[in-house]
DNA sequence: TGCTTATGTAGACTATAGTCAGTAGACCTG
DNA sequence: CAGGTCTACTGACTATAGTCTACATAAGCA
């Protein structure tokens, strides 16, 4: 599995796990809802200061997060 | 401190402690020496696939280096 | 039906990640 | 002193992160 698809999967769990939509997430992150969209899809990856931003919005820790993109990677 | 400082410190933390020169990381990394020390002098940030073969090249985790990216932030 | 919410997708755009070639200075050591 | 190693720094360049506007579709609900 790819980097990005692992990531997207990540974000989208914990997006749907806090029950927001993608345009919630995107007010919450101030990221575009797009943007979002296609980082769920893999289809894009994001940059350090945007994986903070995005573990804020989601309540969890930075580390957290790419921990299970680790998990994902490692299948 | 901002997030491209304390990654930035983090970086050549690792980098130092692992005894390897800014070319060597960037060999290993495969990537730009001079971009190597732009981030170790907090002047960019990495994306996500960056960080992960930043990690690599340093044997740790992702995960542990962003964890402590975050220590450095709350102080 | 028609309205709303949620998401995918596209195109054009700006900002910045990452490369590459080169110069300069600090620090060693022969 | 000359020679190697390491790093800071610049400018020009290409690739991509991230924004914005807009349209399309599917699901659910009055």
């Amino acid at each position: 599995m790819e980097i990005d698809k692992a990531f997207g999967e990540v974000l989208k769990q914990k997006r749907v796990h806090n029950s927001i939509s993608q345009e919630e997430l995107a007010y919450l992150s101030n990221l575009d809802r797009t943007f979002i969209s296609m980082l769920e899809r893999g289809k894009r990856q994001p940059s350090l200061k945007t994986i903070f931003v995005l573990a804020d919005a989601l309540e969890t820790l930075p580390s957290q997060l790419i921990s299970e993109v680790e998990k994902k990677l490692k299948l």
